[in-house]
RNA sequence: GCCGACGUAGCUCAGCUGGUAGAGCAGCUGAUUCGUAAUCAGCAGGUCGCCGGUUCGAUUCCGGCCGUCGGCUCCA
C-alpha cells in the first residue's frame, strides 16, 4: 500500500494513504480543522476535500476564516438552490452555475413559466429545510456512460448536453448531497449546514449558453456567505449603493433627468450643465499641455464614410439612419474616430507632423437596444472626452505612456485611486490581420509594463478594430468600473489610405490609437455620483458656496457677500429664504454644497464672513471677506481636494 | 431585441376581494426674525402611463402599446 507526502503551510510534511484527499489530510492534523475544512488550497487552486492529492503537493486547509471560502460556499449554495427547485418544480431542468463565485451565485432553469418573487420566497424556504437535513456533500468520479444514464433517468436533458462539452479523457465528476446529484467539478463543502447564511435576490431570463438565438432559461441569483454577519452587510452595502443611485442623486441634486419623450437621452438641467462643462473645460485645459487639438467634425455623414470605416458593416442597425435628397442614406455619428481619418487624410503631413492628435466633445448618437438602456450608465445621446492619435508606429510606446500621464493627473484631481490596467485581445469577428494583431497586442502590453503596472489581459474583450489597454478603477463600495481606455487601431488606418510622408521621402502608413480617459460623458458621471455620493470636490461643484443670512434683516449684506465671490468667479448662491438657520445648513447639506457662509450681525459689523465646510463641524472664526475670497479662490484655482 | 417586475400629485409612497383617490416632502400664502442638519398654520396640486375590452360602473380585472427597473444579449 502505498502513501503519499504532502507538505504543509508550516513546511512540515505528511504522509496520506495513496488516494486521500485535503479532509484526509485535515483529519490527520486535528479534529477541530476537520469539522471546520471548506476545501484544499493547492498551488493558490482551491480544490475539493474529497480530491485525490498528487504526492508532493503543498497543501492548505480552507476554513471560514480563508478568504476563499465564500467562493466555496456560494458554489455549493447553488446545489442547495438547485435542489431546492427540484424538489418544488420536479419538472425543472437544471443548467448550470456560474464559474466565477466571487460574489453571487446562480443557476439556470429550464422551466414552464418563469419564477415569481413567491416562488423566489419559497425556494429560500425550502433552502433553509434542506441545510436542516445536515446532508453530506460525495464526490464521486464516474464514466462518461454512467453519467449519461443518471442523467437520461432524470430526464436532464441539459445536462447530458452539458456532459457532451467535457472533452474525452477528461475526468467526470458528480457531487450528490441527499438525494440530489449534479455534475460539478467542485470544490464544495462537507455539509449543507456550512452554508452560514444565504438570500436569493433576484430573477431574470437568460439565453442558454448565452446565445440570444437560444431559448431563454430562467436564471436564479443569490448571495451566500459563512455567516449572516456578512450577509448582513452586504445588505447594507446593496442600501449604501441605493442610496447613492445617480438617477436618485441626478434628481436630488437637480442635476439631470430622462424623459420618455426622449428613450436614453439625458435633460442636463443648469446645475448638470455646470457639472458637465465643468468635466469637458477641465479636460480641454489639459490639452495644450499633452499635445492635444481640439476639432469638430460633421453630426452627420454620408453612408460611405461608415462603409470604409467598417461601422456600416458591423454596427448599421445601431446607427441612426436619416435620408437626404433623392434617397441619400445619411448616418448621425455614433462617434468620432471615421471622420477624424476624414481629417487626417484631407491633408498631407509628414512624420514633423505626428504625432498628431485630434480631440472632440461632440455630442454622439447609438441606436441602443430598448433593453439596454440605464439611467446615464447606457445612453442613446452622449459625448466622449475623445481623442485619436497618428503617429509613427514606433511611437506608439510613448504615447500610451503619454497617456498615462495626463489620466492620472486627471484621476487625481478627481480623488479616484488605484487604477488596475489590461490589455483587452482579439475578439471574434475581427477586421485586418491577425499578424498586425498580435503585434499591436505587444505592443500595448509591453508599453503597460514600461509605465509600471503590472498587466492584467482581458481575453477576447477588444474592440473589432483592434486591442485596447483599458484602466478599471474601484469604487468606494469595491465595485469595478472601466474608465480610461486607449486602443490601437488595426483597421482603420489602412482602410482609410492613410498615409505621412516619413524621414526617407516615403509614404507611409500611421498608427492610429483612440483614447478617452473619462470615456462617455455620461456614463463617467453616472460612476462619479454614485462614487462621491454627489460630494463633487470644490473645483467641480456646481454651487460652491452657499451664503446663508441668519435672518432677513442680514440679507442685504448677503447679497453683497454673495457678489463678492462671483466677482471672483466663484459659483455663489444665496439662500434669501424666511427659515431658520439650522434649515438653510441642512438643505446646504443634502445639496451637497461643499462651502458655506454663515452671515448674521456680527459679520455685517465687522465686514466677515463664518464658513462651514460641508460635512463640518459647528466650530468656525469669522473672517474677513476678502481673504477667505481670495483662499477659495485659490483652492478653485489649485483643484486642491478636500482634506488635502 | 428577449425574460420578469413595476408605472397613482414635482418627489417618495398608501389605496382589502371593482363603487371616479390619500399622506409626507417640495410648491404657494401668512405668521415667526431665529447663530450651525427640518419653526408653525393655511392653501393649492392627480385625464391613477396610453389605447382598447369585460362590466350598470375600471386606478383596481383582461389584452395591446409606451416607458422605467433588474437580468440576458449587445456595448464601435
Amino acid at each position: 500500500m502505498s502513501e503519499i507526502q504532502v507538505r504543509l503551510p508550516d513546511g512540515r510534511a505528511l504522509a496520506l494513504p495513496s488516494g486521500g484527499g485535503a479532509l484526509v489530510a485535515a483529519e490527520k492534523i486535528g479534529p477541530g480543522l476537520a469539522r471546520a475544512a471548506l476545501a484544499g488550497r493547492v498551488d493558490g487552486r482551491l480544490v475539493d476535500l474529497r480530491a485525490p492529492l498528487e504526492d508532493g503537493v503543498a497543501l492548505e486547509i480552507v476554513t471560514a476564516k480563508d478568504g476563499a471560502a465564500g467562493e466555496v460556499i456560494r458554489h455549493s449554495a447553488e446545489h442547495l438552490m438547485a435542489d431546492a427547485v427540484k424538489r418544488l418544480f420536479p419538472s425543472a431542468q437544471v443548467d448550470v452555475g456560474r464559474s466565477d463565485h466571487s460574489e453571487k451565485f446562480q443557476y439556470d432553469f429550464l422551466v414552464e413559466r418563469a419564477f415569481t418573487p413567491e416562488d423566489l420566497a419559497r425556494i429560500e424556504a425550502e433552502m433553509a429545510k434542506i441545510v436542516a437535513e445536515k446532508s453530506v456533500f460525495q464526490r464521486e468520479v464516474v464514466a462518461r456512460e454512467e453519467a449519461r444514464r443518471i442523467f437520461a433517468g432524470l430526464g436532464e436533458e441539459l445536462k447530458l448536453s452539458r456532459l457532451d462539452d467535457i472533452p474525452e479523457g477528461e475526468s467526470i465528476t458528480l457531487f450528490r448531497h441527499g438525494s440530489f446529484v449534479d455534475l460539478c467539478r467542485g470544490p464544495h463543502v462537507q455539509r449543507v449546514d456550512q452554508i452560514g447564511a444565504f438570500k436569493l435576490i433576484e430573477t431574470g431570463g437568460a439565453y442558454w449558453r448565452g446565445d440570444e438565438r437560444n431559448p431563454m432559461l430562467q436564471r436564479i441569483y443569490g448571495v451566500a456567505f459563512a455567516t449572516k454577519r456578512e450577509l448582513d452587510e452586504w445588505v447594507e452595502r446593496q442600501e449604501e449603493a441605493k442610496r447613492r443611485d445617480h438617477r436618485r442623486l441626478g434628481a436630488e441634486l437637480d442635476l439631470f433627468h430622462l424623459d420618455a419623450i426622449s428613450p436614453g437621452s439625458p435633460f442636463y438641467r443648469p446645475k448638470g450643465m455646470l457639472l458637465y462643462n465643468g468635466l469637458v473645460g477641465y479636460i480641454r485645459s489639459l490639452y495644450p499641455k499633452y499635445g492635444y487639438q481640439e476639432v469638430m467634425t460633421p453630426q452627420l455623414f454620408r453612408a460611405d464614410l461608415y462603409k470604409t470605416s467598417g461601422h456600416y458593416q458591423n454596427f448599421a442597425d445601431d446607427m441612426f439612419r436619416m435620408e437626404g435628397d433623392e434617397g441619400e442614406e445619411l448616418f448621425v455619428k455614433p462617434m468620432n474616430c471615421p471622420g477624424h481619418c476624414h481629417l487626417f487624410k484631407a491633408a498631407k503631413y509628414s512624420y514633423r507632423d505626428l504625432p498628431l492628435r485630434f480631440a472632440e466633445f461632440s455630442r454622439l448618437h447609438r441606436n441602443e437596444r430598448s433593453g439596454t438602456l440605464t439611467g446615464l450608465s447606457r445612453v442613446r445621446s452622449m459625448a466622449q472626452d475623445d481623442a485619436h492619435i497618428y503617429c509613427e508606429p514606433d511611437q506608439v510606446s510613448d504615447e500610451v505612456n503619454r497617456f498615462f500621464e495626463m489620466m492620472n493627473e486627471v484621476y487625481r484631481d478627481l480623488g479616484i485611486g488605484g487604477v488596475q490596467v489590461s490589455v483587452s485581445t482579439r475578439p471574434d469577428p475581427f477586421l485586418g490581420e491577425p499578424a498586425d494583431w498580435d503585434r499591436a497586442e505587444a505592443t500595448l502590453i509591453e508599453a503597460v509594463k514600461a509605465a509600471g503596472y503590472p498587466c492584467g489581459i482581458k481575453p477576447k474583450e477588444g474592440a473589432f478594430y483592434g486591442p485596447k489597454v483599458e484602466c478599471d478603477f474601484f469604487d468606494v463600495l469595491g465595485r469595478r468600473w472601466t474608465l480610461a481606455t486607449i486602443q490601437i487601431d488595426t483597421a482603420m488606418p489602412s482602410s482609410f489610405g492613410l498615409r505621412y510622408v516619413g524621414r526617407d521621402g516615403h509614404e507611409h502608413q500611421p498608427a492610429m490609437l483612440h483614447r478617452a480617459v473619462l470615456g462617455s460623458l455620461e456614463r463617467f458621471i453616472s460612476i462619479y455620483l454614485e462614487h462621491t455620493a454627489g460630494d463633487f470636490p470644490l473645483w467641480l461643484a456646481p454651487v460652491q458656496v452657499g451664503v446663508l443670512p441668519i435672518t432677513e434683516r442680514h440679507v442685504e449684506y448677503a447679497a453683497k457677500v454673495t457678489e463678492a465671490l462671483r466677482a471672483r468667479g466663484i459659483r455663489a448662491d444665496l439662500d434669501a429664504r424666511n427659515e431658520k438657520l439650522g434649515f438653510k445648513i441642512r438643505e446646504a447639506e443634502t445639496q451637497k454644497i461643499p462651502v458655506m457662509v454663515v452671515v448674521g450681525d456680527q459679520e455685517e459689523a465687522s465686514g466677515t464672513v463664518t464658513p462651514r465646510r460641508r460635512h463640518g463641524s459647528k466650530e468656525s472664526a469669522a473672517i474677513p471677506l476678502d481673504a477667505f475670497a481670495a483662499g477659495l479662490a485659490e483652492e478653485i484655482a489649485t483643484r486642491r481636494m478636500a482634506g488635502a
